[in-house]
DNA sequence: TATTGTTATACTCTATAACTATA
DNA sequence: TATAGTTATAGAGTATAACAATA
């Protein structure tokens, strides 16, 4: 049930994600310095999820594109691709490795046999479970240090913002190639 | 003044930063919905400092490095490699880059021979205004869906994340080599 | 012998483009 | 010819370890 591949490298990165690179430090006050300060906190949370991650034998990516397949069943490795911002090429090594983990497969589509439709195994819907459980292990020692309601206004700023910045649902910035 | 050295890979990077991952969908509420959107929106704000930082012919690591020789000059690339958490190998790429810019400059130290004491020269001083002021610019731009109000809130919400989980008030965690 | 900085090297991730098989 | 998927290859980024100079 997944070979727990690459276990060093998989340790963390995301966020910092692409490269693990930083804004210069601001001010104490004002604009800039709550800019940085989320991508601080942004870049951290990031990171500890891809730790609660490494025990599954999984990365950010992996986690990604699983969910992206429970999301929208039998779709083409392209229309993933896409939605994802992920070059197709580097969609085929992330299949190949969950194909392999026994945790997705390829389907044929028989009407057009250019066309791989993805589908989660039975072992992938568990695999998805544990993502969710690891993200929210993850997600309330992050948030730990501020109570319900404070947790809850944080939450409704950053919809906000999100919203106003027109990011997909549950599709992660970091996860396409960035500079395109 | 800066030869622009990698426009094209340079373009943006960062948060997603180390490796441009990405946490899994969440569900559309709770704590791990929080982190989730944390994440997104810290990944992107990075990526937004990152664009405004290329016509400067600059990384977020040259920035975070430059700040870092301005907050403690004529320290030892030893010193400001610990403090942040990068490699001293890969320090001397990057001082290497900023000395050949023109913006750092190395001093034998006549005591103790083996160290280079880091110091901005006065372009690198300007530079360093400019920095500050494109991470001004795009704090602008990304905070503007909230007022004034809002946006402070938001900023003692991150701050008291960040002193929660010991940030280092000017280093990006994004900055160091994630995984250790 | 220990330390600072540097170079050499390997490994991973990302990106472009060429190739195949279907249509 | 056009498209889906794949493979090949090159490029950056990052890590480890070996090395030279100095102490």
């Amino acid at each position: 049930m997944g070979e727990q591949r690459g276990t060093k490298s998989r340790t963390a990165r995301s966020a910092a994600t692409g490269s693990p690179h930083a804004p210069a430090g601001p001010p104490a006050t004002g604009p800039a310095h709550v800019a940085f300060v989320l991508t601080q906190v942004g870049a951290l949370a990031a990171m500890g999820f891809a730790e609660q991650l490494t025990p599954l034998g999984l990365t950010p990516a992996h986690a990604g594109l699983l969910r992206a397949v429970a999301a929208g069943p039998g779709r083409s490795q392209q229309a993933v691709a896409t939605e994802l911002g992920v070059l197709p090429s580097r969609l085929v090594a992330l299949v190949d490795e969950l194909e392999q983990d026994g945790l997705l497969e390829r389907r044929r589509n028989p009407g057009d046999r250019r066309h791989h439709a993805l589908h989660l195994t039975a072992e992938g819907e568990a695999r998805l479970v544990d993502i969710g459980k690891a993200a929210r292990r993850n997600a309330d020692a992050y948030l730990a240090p501020l109570d319900a309601k404070e947790q809850e206004v944080l939450g409704q700023l950053l919809d906000r913002l999100a919203a106003a910045h027109a990011l997909a649902p549950g599709v992660h910035p970091g996860f396409r190639a960035l500079g395109r």
